[in-house]
DNA sequence: AAGACGAAAGTGGTTGA
DNA sequence: TCAACAACTTTCGTCTT
């Protein structure tokens, strides 16, 4: 299973993703690949360390049985953390004998530091892996996120910033990107992280592994949120084409999805008549009464809604009465 | 009593000088 | 680095049902 991921990645390299170009170099035997235009190492971290992961949690015989043969996950530790601090390329480039001892100090140096980061990328994985199983993310958003605080961990961004942090942060990264958005608050109530300090390792560590991260889009949050207010399909629809008229008049932009997604859903369910309260909507998408009911003014009012909300409203209201 | 509404003041983050 | 700014929250009083 982990050798047949491990193959398909590897052909998957095309071009580096750092500056696009295709000029690599591949190194089969130590299983690199390098971008020769600006000499980052591509080699895939992601199949070492989840694999080291997987052994961590699932059995130590299997662990045991591969490390006979030769320590190839040590070295593999060890060839990370060069890209790091040795900037593997040197020895490609300046091959000069001067620049190769610098490099090899260096690397010994690292060798012994190494067990440490293991350690603590072993704890910070089944950490990461507990938060993925409790907000029930799907497999593919955790290897992101165990990528992508792998790849933190190289560049030192973890110093000065406690190591659960950036296990939340680069969740909500993983999040972002698969289109699976958790909210913030998702995230620090699982993690137990403040929820200003997720936000700031989050946008810390986007900023220096250069992840894009496109603004979300609010209806990626309208059917965990329908569910959680068990709403009709129905409703979720209408919500859904709500959001995108509100987005073709640009009254998205620059406002929290959340609260954008939460009033389109309370107007949803108010014209199909299965009415929720303000304070429903607003407890499950984690804004307040106040959020919803600016959002949900300003799209009634732009989408020429006011007269059928109104309509409905009265509706409920002779319905009542009986 | 509960829900909806909106004003006012406060918070935290972004942006531009 | 600091101040202006927009979005959002908190709090609170009022109105409707």
């Amino acid at each position: 299973m982990a050798l047949e991921k491990s193959s398909m990645r590897k052909t998957a390299i095309k071009d580096c993703p750092d500056c696009g170009s295709t000029n690599l170099f591949r190194n089969m035997e130590k299983g690199e690949v390098i971008c020769r235009e600006c000499g980052l190492v591509i080699e895939d971290k992601l199949i070492d360390f989840s694999q080291e992961w997987r052994d961590f949690d699932e059995d130590g015989e299997k662990r045991g049985s591969r490390g006979a043969g030769a320590p190839s996950s040590y070295t593999q530790f060890d060839r990370g953390l060069g890209t790091e601090v040795g900037q593997a390329v040197d020895v490609y480039r300046l091959g000069s004998s001067k620049e190769r001892d610098k490099f090899q100090r260096l690397r010994k140096w690292q060798s012994r530091i190494s067990t440490a980061i293991e350690r603590n990328l072993k704890i910070a994985l089944a950490e990461l892996k507990r938060i993925s199983s409790f907000l029930k993310l799907p497999k593919s958003v955790e290897e992101e996120a165990a990528r992508i605080y792998t790849l933190a961990v190289q560049k030192g961004l973890v110093r000065g910033r406690s190591m659960e942090s950036v296990v939340a942060g680069a969740l909500y990264a993983a999040c972002r990107r698969h289109e699976v958005p958790r909210t913030l608050d998702e995230m620090a109530e699982s993690s137990g992280i403040e929820k200003k300090e997720i936000g700031r390792t989050y946008r810390f560590v986007a900023r220096e592994l250069g992840i894009s991260v496109l603004p979300s889009n609010p209806a990626d949050y309208i059917a965990r949120f329908a569910s959680a207010l068990e709403l009709s399909s129905e409703s979720q629809t209408k919500a859904v084409k709500i959001l995108e008229q509100a987005r073709d008049i640009e009254l998205t932009s620059g406002r929290g999805p959340t609260g954008i997604a939460a009033a389109a859903l309370y107007v949803a369910s108010l014209t199909l008549g299965e009415k929720r309260t303000q304070r429903e909507v607003a407890d499950v998408a984690g804004v307040t009464e106040v959020t919803i009911r600016n959002r949900y003014k300003e799209l009634i009012k732009r989408l020429k809604l006011e007269k059928i909300v109104e309509k409905k409203q009265k509706k409920l209201a002779a319905k009542k009465k009986k």
